[in-house]
DNA sequence: ACTTCGTCCTGTCCGC
DNA sequence: TGCGGACAGGACGAAG
């Protein structure tokens, strides 16, 4: 999926377009996402205002006042802006469509998905007590996220690093791609267990997933296949990868050819040169 | 309590 | 050119 890095693009890009514009028309093509898209979000939507965009973790919370929509791109989502009329493309499941009180614009905002791993959810209570967010970690790029804290959260666990990472209980918004660079970037073996790392990798760690995921930001994140930003256009950030998707091609470090390994299920580069496992 | 694994989908790519 | 299988940004929930 979509990453932190290409949720917050996403937030920054659809945030000015709807943010104090009121609902005018919902059009549900398919339903069948990860869950079932809430039943009668038509009528939940039409005539309210969205006050905000928000983000936690990866997933987007429209704030309406008297509850949130929750929009998840799961693996291959992306959501568009539209200021004029679009054709439809395959995989156009929902739209949501606006009018701006202030200048009486419209504008529609479309949420395409291939594989429909994603989710479209009305939560009526506040989103902090939903059961899908209320066990995650703290946001990477606040304070509350620190050496202090992995260190203490990781000591008692004995998965791999880079499966650690990936777990959104211990930090929200690290996906597949940023959890490999990040482990390079701090010279850290993915398959070092979480609970040998000290304080002074912790600090590295911390460090660098931050460093990662805010390059990512302002690349406009990063785009294998599916992902684009809130106007259609890719990201930037996959030209600049050092380890990911880049097997057998040479460390930009040390030259050794960067590795492919399995981990969880999930591809996993790492250069077994500058990250050594200890 | 922790950790691993199967699963939800479609599309693409690779080897035969 | 066609076909089967593996794999792709996530993460829940069952099983071990």
């Amino acid at each position: 999926m979509p990453e932190l890095p290409e949720v917050e693009t996403t937030k920054k890009g659809i945030a000015p377009h709807v943010e104090g514009a009121i609902v005018s028309a919902v059009v549900v093509r398919q339903p069948k996402l990860r869950w079932p898209v809430t039943p009668g979000l038509d009528s939940l939507l039409i005539g309210k205002r969205l006050l905000k965009v928000e983000r936690r973790a990866k997933y987007l919370l429209l704030d309406f006042g008297e509850g949130w929509l929750l929009i998840h791109l799961g693996m291959s989502g992306s959501l568009r802006v539209l200021t004029i009329d679009t054709e439809l493309k395959k995989h156009d499941h929902i739209d949501i469509s606006f009018t701006d009180p202030e200048d009486n614009r419209s504008i529609i905002l479309r949420y395409h998905d291939p594989r429909r791993f994603g989710a479209v959810l009305w939560i009526p209570d506040h989103w902090s007590i939903h059961p899908l967010l209320a066990k995650l970690g703290p946001e990477p790029l606040t304070d509350a996220f620190n050496k202090e804290y992995l260190y203490n959260k990781m000591r008692t666990l004995r998965t791999p690093i880079k499966t650690t990472i990936m777990d959104q209980s211990v930090v929200v918004g690290v996906g597949n791609i940023y959890a490999s660079e990040s482990l390079f970037s701090s010279k850290i073996h993915p398959q070092q267990p979480a609970n040998t790392l000290s304080v002074e990798d912790c600090e590295l760690l911390v460090r660098e997933i931050k460093q990662t995921l805010q390059l990512a930001i302002q690349s406009g994140g990063s785009t294998l296949r599916d992902y684009v930003n809130s106007a259609g256009d890719t990201g930037y950030f996959q030209h600049v990868f050092k380890v990911y998707d880049r097997a057998g091609e040479g460390c930009v470090v040390c030259s050794k050819p960067i590795e492919l390994i399995r981990l969880g299920q999930r591809s996993t580069f790492f250069c077994s040169n500058c990250q050594s496992l200890r």
